[in-house]
DNA sequence: TAATGATATTTGTATGTGCAAACAAAAATG
DNA sequence: CATTTTTGTTTGCACATACAAATATCATTA
């Protein structure tokens, strides 16, 4: 037990100069918050953005890049990125039609959509043990609607 | 006009089945907060992490990285990384003292504070515009205070 | 004081992400 | 119908970040 360990109580980790800005906030959180996911994705070598871009694919054979951009809330380049990724790792495959392109996934990727899920509600259960799984509910919210606001008008 | 612009219209960027999922609404609103942050810091050369990290340097002479890493909430190899970064541009330098560095910001350094702190005004008020000067206020707590519980555990 | 353990910092490496440019295909226009 | 513009997707490149291992220094103990 040492010193540094008692005076640390007082001040553990508390407001600095930039806890007041959102976007070092939102930052900070997004971090430790993926820190989770990437832990409980990644027994099975997915990271969280692979995972849920899976499920999206599982749920809606053919979707287009474009499409998963929208809904992932992610970069054109970045979707091309995360599929080539699943696409190695035999979960999806595409198909061009035209200057589309067509994803769906595997029957390797349809069949460890369970384990995705069971992941995907540990995640949730660790930071609602932490935060509160009242402050949660409403924290989400908030959080997607700012996000959402901020997504169209840029 | 498509059938599919309109029935879009009813949902348009609404709610996904990612939306309740504090991981994903985490990521997205910090990618697009930081999209406007690095616009505004940008325009000096900055990402907002590199400007942040410069304002506490010029706040704590002689600041060393662990203690940034504290109040950065960043891993102690990004510190070394960002300061690498803003000793190459002439803010900071280091001064090694035993096993620990101390970091000094340079005259330069002090010099575009005015500057990193106006664009951290830009930034406040963009968002702020975005989001809602209420809802911001209210949101920023809540998200800092989930971070800090997160990272306290992990 | 020599050896062992703890702490602070830095590197090697990998990865998710985005921007801008390239490319391909479709749509619109003359 | 040819040309231009728009749209969808993919690359080239850059960067912030983290983990694990390597260093270097300090602290502790035998």
């Amino acid at each position: 037990m040492k010193n540094e360990e008692n005076t640390v109580v007082c001040e553990e980790k508390s407001a600095t100069r930039f806890s007041a800005c959102l976007l070092f906030s939102a930052n900070a959180l997004a971090r430790a918050i993926t820190a989770i996911g990437d832990e409980e994705f990644g027994r099975f070598g997915l990271c969280y953005s692979h995972a849920y871009m899976l499920c999206e694919v599982v749920a809606q054979p053919g979707i287009t890049p474009s499409e998963l951009s929208e809904t992932l809330y992610l970069t054109p380049s970045t979707i091309t990125r995360l599929v080539e990724k699943l696409e190695q790792k035999h979960y999806v495959r595409r198909e061009s039609e035209g200057k589309r392109t067509l994803i769906y996934a595997t029957a390797e990727g349809d069949a460890i959509q369970p384990e995705i899920a069971q992941a995907w509600e540990r995640v949730g259960t660790r930071y609602s043990e932490v935060i509160g799984k009242n402050d949660v509910c409403q924290l989400t919210q908030q959080v997607f609607k700012a996000a959402k606001s901020l997504g169209k008008t840029s």
